[in-house]
DNA sequence: CTGAAAGCGCTAACAT
DNA sequence: ATGTTAGCGCTTTCAG
C-alpha cells in the first residue's frame, strides 16, 4: 500500500541517462559535467531520492546494525543505559535493535539468535539474572561477531567489557554506614553467580574487615532480584535476634522494597536503621527519606559499551579483550544520616 | 572482520547443484529429489546457513520494520508501551527500531527523517511536548505510509490513535477528591495544545461542575512537564491566599515533585491536602504517603498501537481512522484517603 | 564525459 | 528433477 519509491533507474529513465550517470552525479563525481550533475540533483531533490539502505547494505555486506540484550526495557537503568548506546550508535550510522531476555536465560538464547538472523554487526549484552552458564555465546566468539558486556559480565578474558567500580563502591558504603555509627551491617545481595554480586560482596566485606566488624553469615542474604524476594529477606532480617542497624541494597528496587518493610515493622530509617541503595534512580528523592544510593553512571556506560563494540568492528587484529571499569559516586542523602 | 556469512551459493558449489536447486530444496519443493533435499538440508545446517535478510527484503521490497517515537527512553510510562509494541511486532515478524525526540519539536522532526530513510513501512508516534504544528506528518500521510499516534495525538481525523479516557478519569478524579471533602481542588497540568491536557482539563471541569464547585483559574496550572516547572507550579498554589486542599498532578513525576514541595512547606498529606496523580508508576508505591493515580494501562497502550498498525499495512483501502480508547482505572492509596 | 556489465543474495518464471 | 535467466537498487570496474 505504500508508494513505490524513487530508485536511480527512475531518475535515469526519466532524463535519457543511464543509472551509473546517474549514481555518479549524485555523488558529484569529476567526470560528470556540470549541468548533467544539475539537472540529476534537481530532479532527485523534487522527486525525494533517497538511497536504499537495503540495496547498499546488500552491496557492501553490511547491516549497520547492532542488536542490545537487556534484562529488562521498563527500569530506569537500562533505558538510560540505551540511550547512551543509541547516542554513539546514531552519531556513527548505525541503527540499534534492542531485545529484552525479561531476566529469563532462555529468553536470552532467544533473542541472541533472533539478533544473528538479523545480521547484526555486533552486540552489546547484559546478561540475565538467570545465566549461570554461557556457552551460548560461543558461536559469537568463534565467529569473531563483535561483542561487549556491561554491568553483568562473563568471560572477560575474552570479551571487552563496561563495569562500575562495584567492589570500591561497596567498601565506601559499609565505611559510610561505620562512620554513622552502624555496627551490623547487613547486604541484600543479588543471585551468587552475578558477578555485581561477588564483587559487591568483596567490597562489602573488605569494609567489614577494615572497620574492625565481624563478617556474619546471617547479614548477607542472597536473592533473586524481585520485589516479593526483598520483602522477604528484609523480613528475616528484621526477625534476627539482633537486628542490623544498617541494610545495603544492591540496587535502588531492593532498597525501596526494604525501605517499605522496615516501616511496616515500625523502625524508623535511619535513626533504626540506615539505608543504602544502588543505582540512584531518579526515584531515590521521592521516598522518606530520601535514599542514599551509588550513583551509577548508566549512560555512560552505554556509550563506552558502545565505543568498545565500534573499536572491535574497526581493528583488523583482535584486540585484546579489555575492561573499563567506571567511577561511581556516593551520594549521600538522610536514609543514612542520623 | 566478521566471517563472511554462507550463501545459497557456496551450498550450491559444494554440491555441484545451482543456486535456484539449493533454495528449493531448502523450501522442499515438490520437484526436488529427495536425496537432493537432504543433501542440501544436511550441509546447511552444519555450515549454519540461514537467508539474508537484505537480499530478501530487496527482493521483496520490505523492510518489515517499523519506526517508533517517543519523547522520552527513561520513563516507565514509554518504555512499557514500546515493551508491547515490540512484543506485537515480533509476534508478526516486524523488527522495531525506537527513537527519542527528547520532548523537542526539532528532534521529532529529525527522527522522522531518519526513520524513513530506513524505509520503516510504518510509524508509532507520541508528539513531543513542544510540538504544537503537524505539518512534518504531511509527507507520511500523503504518501500513505502507516501511521498511529498515541497518548499524545493530533490530526485524529485522519490518522488512527490509541488514548487513554483521560476525560473519565479525570472526572473521577474529581469526584474521589470532593467526596474525600475536598473543596478547592487543584491541577497541575501540561502544555495547553497537547490533548491529554485538554482532556484532562475538560474532565476535571466536568467533575468541578458536578460537585457544584466553582471553576478557578488559579488553581488550574499549565506548566512544561519538567521536575522545576511542577515544583514552582506547586509553590504557587501554596502559596495562594487560600490554598487547595487537594492537587491533582497529570503524570506521576508531577506529583511526586508536588509531594515534596507540600511536604517540605510542612503540610501534611492528605490531611491537609490529598494529592493523585496519572500513570501509577510502580515508583506510587515507594512515597511517603504511597501516591494514589490513574492506572495507565501502557503495555496494552503499545499493544493497540501496533495492531492497528499492522491493520493498515494489511488492508488494501485506506482504512477509516480509528481512535481506541483504553479504560484507566482509580488506585486509590494513603496519599488521598484521610 | 557517459554507458554497459557484473555482482551483492535471493526468488520465480521459464526453460530443458 | 534441475538449470538458466531476469530482476530487486546500487556501486564500480572496464569500455568507449
Amino acid at each position: 500500500m505504500t508508494k513505490h519509491h524513487v530508485s536511480l533507474k527512475d531518475i535515469a529513465e526519466n532524463l535519457g541517462l543511464s543509472i551509473s550517470t546517474v549514481s555518479r552525479a549524485l555523488k558529484d563525481h569529476p567526470d560528470i559535467g556540470k549541468d548533467t550533475i544539475e539537472k540529476v540533483k534537481n530532479l532527485a531533490r523534487e522527486w525525494n531520492y533517497t538511497p536504499n539502505p537495503l540495496a547498499m547494505g546488500l552491496l557492501r555486506q553490511q547491516t549497520k546494525t547492532i542488536g542490545v540484550i537487556v534484562p529488562d526495557l521498563v527500569t530506569y537503568f537500562y533505558a538510560s543505559i540505551i540511550s547512551g548506546i543509541e547516542q554513539i550508535a546514531r552519531d556513527n550510522g548505525y541503527y540499534v535493535i534492542i531485545k529484552s531476555s525479561y531476566e529469563s536465560f532462555e529468553k536470552e538464547k532467544e533473542c541472541l539468535e533472533h539478533l544473528l538472523l538479523s545480521r547484526v554487526e555486533g552486540l552489546i549484552v547484559c546478561l540475565s539474572q538467570e545465566t549461570n552458564q554461557f556457552e551460548h555465546f560461543d558461536n559469537i566468539i568463534k565467529n569473531e561477531i563483535p561483542l561487549v558486556f556491561f554491568d553483568r559480565v562473563c568471560r572477560t578474558d575474552e570479551v571487552p567489557s563496561v563495569v562500575a567500580d562495584n567492589r570500591e563502591a561497596s567498601l565506601q558504603i559499609t565505611r559510610h554506614f561505620f562512620e554513622g555509627g552502624a555496627r551490623r551491617i547487613a547486604f541484600i545481595a543479588g543471585p551468587q553467580h552475578l558477578n555485581i554480586t561477588r564483587e559487591r560482596v568483596l567490597g562489602y566485606q573488605d569494609g567489614l574487615r577494615e572497620c574492625g566488624l565481624e563478617i556474619s553469615e546471617d547479614l548477607l542474604q542472597y536473592i533473586n532480584l524481585s520485589t516479593e524476594e526483598a520483602r522477604n529477606a528484609t523480613q528475616k532480617l528484621l526477625s534476627l535476634e539482633k537486628i542490623p542497624d544498617a541494610i545495603f541494597g544492591i540496587n535502588d528496587m531492593i532498597a525501596f522494597e526494604a525501605m517499605k518493610e522496615i516501616k511496616k515493622a515500625g523502625y524508623k530509617i535511619p535513626q533504626d536503621i540506615s539505608l543504602v541503595g544502588f543505582t540512584d534512580d531518579y526515584h531515590a528523592t521521592v521516598t522518606e527519606p530520601e535514599l542514599t544510593s551509588v550513583m551509577h553512571p548508566t549512560f555512560e556506560m552505554g556509550q563506552e559499551a558502545a565505543r568498545l563494540l565500534l573499536r572491535q568492528s574497526q581493528e583488523k587484529e583482535r584486540v585484546f579483550p579489555s575492561q573499563v571499569i567506571l567511577k561511581t559516586k556516593l551520594i549521600i542523602r538522610s536514609s543514612s544520616v542520623k
